[in-house]
DNA sequence: CAGTGAGCGAGCTTCCGCTTGACTT
């Protein structure tokens, strides 16, 4: 009897209910070898080799040391079932360069010869059915760039964060893609630091027509009102614009002007607007619109998907994929024509393709599984229940109609000032019955009917003060997002590289957006000018397409391994400084000293341990004496947190745990300190 | 002579990516 593998265990399930008794189908749990990760994984005849720390052997051309992970079971499970087989072994690892590398490993695990390994796209019975009668060998230029990406990520990983030890002190950790998010994220916090906000001024008046409507200054004398979007972030006018700018004395006399004035209707513009659906979810989507609407932070997203997903609700949670089967496109149109009539469905079914270069599209996008069961048929309550409605609506919404409107814009003149409305008017309301994305403008209201010409008195001239702000920080899903566009990590890593960060107290989460920590920041910064390479984003989309020529045959793995690591990281690694960091706080006349993994604020007036709950944007004039005199307070500044959901807040003092700095270096044995830092986060939650 | 504590030195930390349960507090 034939034996079909695959990763996933639910996978298995469902195939082994199409191909019935014939075949045994089993999953192999992922990756089933990997390189050491310590020194108790090195086999005893490596142990006492130089490289065996590192588990490649970078002197015999790069060679692994490969050892089984630790769930013997499953290799003995698959074992046998290879012997039941007769080593009739079809490897059915997901089509994609990870898949590829498992098909292999898994080949030598269970020494088989001349390996047979099938893909497919969709798990339906004919697609799985025509997989098995085409039959391939497996694509050793293909295992040879997983193999290239897993050396490369070792070597950088491995030969980096040992410089952080020296350098900072502590366990720290530096990756390529770690350090590349860490550095996005140090680039925002410190484009915020460094931000001078410009203040302008926003005056707006009720025109009396029936009904009223309001509008505000856009013009004095055909002279633009400043507005945000004048200043830079150094606080300067844009060059070369000309606008005017008020003071409280002139909004005052502005706003004399206006009350009580006549205003004429000079021009009414209506352009047509449409809006289309938004494509089914990914990993990376799925979070950014279930932080966004449900408040819900990425752990508990995918906690909450992974169980829909294992009860047989949703697809597969890890994709980069918004495309959907033959089979999800007809239950899903169904739907549409069910609940909302024929005439509510796009003209025709709708596919969405990514737009991420990177993309390896083993999986389909994460939609209601089987027989699309509406929200209300699941029997589900909770966070399950919000995340299933969210993921049954946006793509049963993927299949309806564009939603139509018309934007209008009027312009009004009182006296030497213009005056602007707009307001946006759906006409057909399309997939926005079912799933709204819609992001509300302030501006936006109902107008009444308005002809050119006609006039209204003013009134209720209001004029205040605002400040243009700083480019906002990231939200979890954002990040999640983020990390996606840049092209680093995996929808398989995302939520894991954030817990790292976490962790590592190189991030914090407060009030639900991401900071980086003066920790974070010192790492940041001192990666950047030591190992620029390895923080920068581009480094990692460089190596895609070198794993693409590799895949193709067109470059050697070693050629490619000598130019990254003989050529270029290792020489930047030993010439790196590995003395404590000084860092300039930006924005300030201040230093960060890191050492023994505590930071120290130094300034003029002297120097103080920071404590491990401060944040950047803690410090100001009156928290950095505090600190210096020793009578900081936390919770002086941060205490308007947002508690809408007190059920389900805070990651927050789990999170401290696991990391605080060995100050006390033989308290902190290995062994409990590892397993504070690997199992206490999600372990505290449920108690 | 046995027990205690300070001080010293050795060993350890770490990567990314693929998959789920089995463990405690």
């Amino acid at each position: 009897m034939p034996l079909l593998i695959v990763e996933s265990p639910k996978k298995a399930k469902q195939i082994a209910s199409y191909l019935g008794r014939d075949w045994t189908v089993k999953a192999c749990f992922g990756h089933v070898r990997d390189l050491p990760a310590t020194k108790a994984d090195i086999p005893e005849k490596y142990r006492d080799q130089a490289w065996a720390r590192l588990g490649i052997n970078v002197d015999a051309g790069y060679t692994p040391l490969y050892v089984a992970r630790a769930k013997t079971g499953v290799l003995t499970d698959l074992r046998a079932a290879t012997k039941a087989a007769g080593g009739d072994v079809y490897l059915a690892s997901d089509p994609d360069r990870e898949g590829e590398s498992i098909a292999w490993h898994l080949s030598v695990v269970l020494g088989l010869k001349d390996a047979r390994r099938v893909t497919y796209q969709e798990v339906t019975k004919t697609a799985i059915q025509k997989a098995i009668q085409n039959p391939r060998p497996i694509n050793l230029a293909l295992v040879a760039a997983q193999e290239s990406r897993r050396i490369l990520d070792r070597l950088a990983g491995y030969g980096v964060s040992p410089l952080l030890w020296d350098a900072i002190g502590g366990p720290q950790s530096a990756g390529r893609v770690q350090s590349a998010a860490l550095m996005l994220l140090a680039q925002r916090e410190q484009s915020r630091l460094s931000f001078i906000p410009s203040a302008y001024w926003r005056v707006t008046a009720r025109v009396g027509t029936t009904p009223p409507f309001n509008a505000s200054v856009q013009a004095i004398r055909g002279l633009p009102l400043a507005t945000a979007a004048s200043f830079t972030a150094q606080g300067q006018l844009k060059e070369g614009l000309e606008v005017a700018q008020l003071d409280a004395q002139k909004a005052e006399g502005l706003r004399g002007y206006l009350e009580g004035r006549e205003a004429e209707i000079t021009s009414i513009e209506v352009s047509p607007i449409t809006r289309r659906p938004p494509p089914p979810f990914t990993t990376s989507s799925l979070q950014q619109a279930a932080g966004a609407r449900l408040h819900l932070g990425v752990e508990t997203v995918t906690r909450a998907a992974q169980s829909l997903y294992e009860q047989g609700l949703v697809t597969y949670i890890r994709t980069d994929s918004p495309a959907l089967s033959d089979e999800a496109l007809q239950l899903a149109r169904a739907a549409v024509a069910e609940r909302f009539g024929e005439d509510a469905l796009s003209p025709s079914p709708r596919q969405y393709a990514t737009r991420n270069s990177n993309a390896q599209e083993a999986h389909e996008a994460i939609r209601p599984a089987g027989a699309f069961l509406a929200p209300e048929a699941t029997g589900l309550n909770g966070d399950e229940l919000a995340l299933y409605t969210l993921i049954y609506t946006r793509t049963v919404a993927s299949q309806m109609q564009d939603a139509l409107g018309e934007k209008t814009t009027i312009t009004l003149q009182a006296g030497v000032v213009t005056l602007g409305a707009t307001g946006t008017r759906l006409t057909r309301r399309g997939f926005t019955a079912l799933y709204d994305d819609d992001q509300k403008d302030e501006d936006d209201q109902a107008l009444p009917a308005l002809t050119v010409g006609q006039r209204a008195p003013l009134s209720g001239v209001k004029a205040e003060e605002k400040k243009s702000s700083a480019p906002a920080r990231f939200s979890e899903g954002s990040f999640v997002q983020l990390m996606e566009k840049a092209g680093i990590g995996r929808p398989s890593t995302y939520a894991s590289t954030l817990k790292t960060l976490l962790s590592r107290n190189y991030v914090a989460i407060r009030a639900r957006k991401l900071h980086v920590t003066p920790l974070g920041l010192c790492v940041a910064l001192y990666l950047l000018k030591q190992l620029p390479q390895l923080v920068d984003a581009r480094f990692t989309a460089q190596m895609e397409q070198d794993l693409d020529a590799i895949a193709n045959g067109e470059l050697k793995r070693l050629d490619y391994l000598d130019r990254v690591w003989r050529d270029a990281l290792k020489p930047a690694i030993a010439g790196a400084q590995r003395t404590s960091p000084r860092i300039k706080v930006p924005g300030r006349e201040a230093v960060f000293e890191v050492r023994d993994g505590q930071v120290t604020l130094r300034t003029a007036e002297g120097a103080a341990l920071l404590p491990v709950e401060l944040l950047p944007e803690d410090l100001d004039e009156r928290s950095i004496p505090a600190l210096l005199a020793g009578t900081w307070k936390p919770g002086a500044k941060s205490t308007r947190r947002t508690e809408e959901s007190p059920g389900r807040a805070p990651t927050a003092p789990a999170k401290r745990k696991g990391s605080t700095t060995p100050r006390k270096k033989r308290d902190s044995t290995a062994s409990p300190r590892k397993k504070a830092s690997t199992s206490g986060t999600p372990s505290r939650r449920k108690s």
